[in-house]
DNA sequence: TCATAAGTTGACCAATCGGTCATTTTCAAG
DNA sequence: CTTGAAAATGACCGATTGGTCAACTTATGA
């Protein structure tokens, strides 16, 4: 064998993932509550009760698993844009650019996803259950975490300003988020071809947001370097 | 009588608008599908059969009742920004500039409806009823056919260069659209409590449309003024 | 007061759909 | 080939809900 997994192991996952790419599509189409798991059932070409092998909850467990998949990738995007290897040699301001550009970039790629994840988060906070408010409340967590270190070295090193690392986590994504539904709503619904007024590659909006951030985040002098003591 | 109405008449429309009122509520929160007509009638203070007195077509009747009022208010809106009385001495800049203002006020007003109407509008491209695509049609040539005229008049007196009114409405149109898309989005999911990168009144965002589209818009020489023959 | 019309109602029906499970199919091992 | 476990399947069930309608209430006006 190549890897770790028997060969059973590996199918299972590949019809798991086509699974989930049937069940995407689907929900982008019709959004979650028209979806039905009949057609992403037929989509997938298994039978509908095959599904549930495959994800026990149902069809609430596989819109989960849509969205865990989501931020796993979004933490491992932050995981590696701040690993050592990655930054060797690189400015705080230009790693955090090249951080923001792929950010950017992985949310375009994820346009639906992202799309049906505000939505059922929206109508969530119309429920009640405890249960599924703490689900998204730990999405969030879970990235917010993966960034929380870098900020705390950042600031260890006197390269950021000295503001708790979480509540700057939280204002980092909030404008994250801020411009990520700027560029995903601009260019979507409008009848025109092109989005003259706004951000319309990663790299510009990337710019862009650097720049905010850094003009507000970062020390203004050295002499605010040297209150990292907190 | 104080109007041309019955008194009935005049009971039956405030019924009417009472179950439009619930209906979007319900709509805002649930989302189309997941309301339930029971919740409508319910809120409304109605047996759900009375629905049907009012709504002969039912559930997306009612909901195209609501797109229908929406874009019955925004053409009222957009006939008295040009009205003659309104713009009587007032330049074409600053009266689009009022005009964009009092549009971004009325999106704001209304974001909830505005969400439902590009979910359900984006959900209808994937189906193939072409009384659903006509409809949505119908509802921006509405708009668009309440601005081109003025923008006739306008490139007949040489105020705006002579390029096709339909096309320049709809390029209008477009951009008010990415605008609102900004400001509604920019400030309701996130999770800090203002929007630094961004319009955050419809003044600002009048400012910035204005100044986009006349410096695009507007003549650069009187040459190209005289070239409204076409 | 009574008759007619207008308006209201919620029990009921039919269709849809999430979820279940007994049956069938697949396939690796012996 | 046999066997048994794993996997796949779709008919079926129950719950939900959009829509209907016969019964009922209210208003009108002679």
């Amino acid at each position: 064998m190549e890897n770790t997994l028997s060969r059973r192991e590996r199918e299972r996952l590949v019809r798991r993932q086509e699974m989930l790419r049937a069940a995407k599509a689907v929900f982008a189409e019709k959004g979650y509550a028209s979806a039905t798991l009949d057609e992403i059932a037929h989509r997938a070409e298994f039978g509908k009760g095959t599904l549930y092998n495959y994800f026990e909850g149902g069809k609430e467990d596989i819109l989960f698993a849509i969205f865990d998949e989501l931020y796993d990738d979004l933490a491992r995007l932050t995981a590696e844009a701040f690993s050592p290897e990655t930054t060797a040699g690189v400015p705080i301001r230009e790693a955090f650019r090249r951080y923001l550009e792929s950010s950017f970039r992985f949310f375009l790629e994820r346009q639906e996803q992202f799309m049906l994840l505000v939505k059922i988060a929206h109508q969530m906070t119309f429920s009640n259950d405890p249960a599924k408010s703490d689900y998204f409340k730990n999405l969030t967590s879970k990235i917010v975490t993966s960034l929380t270190p870098v900020l705390e070295a950042a600031i260890e090193r006197g390269d950021l300003r000295p503001i708790p690392p979480v509540a700057m986590a939280h204002t980092i994504f909030g404008n994250i988020n801020g411009m990520q539904m700027h560029m995903l709503l601009d260019c979507s619904e409008t009848t025109q071809e092109s989005c003259p007024n706004s951000f319309s590659t990663p790299g510009e909006a990337a710019d862009f947001l650097t720049t905010v951030l850094f003009d507000g985040l970062v020390p203004r002098s050295d002499a605010d370097a040297h209150t990292h003591t907190n």
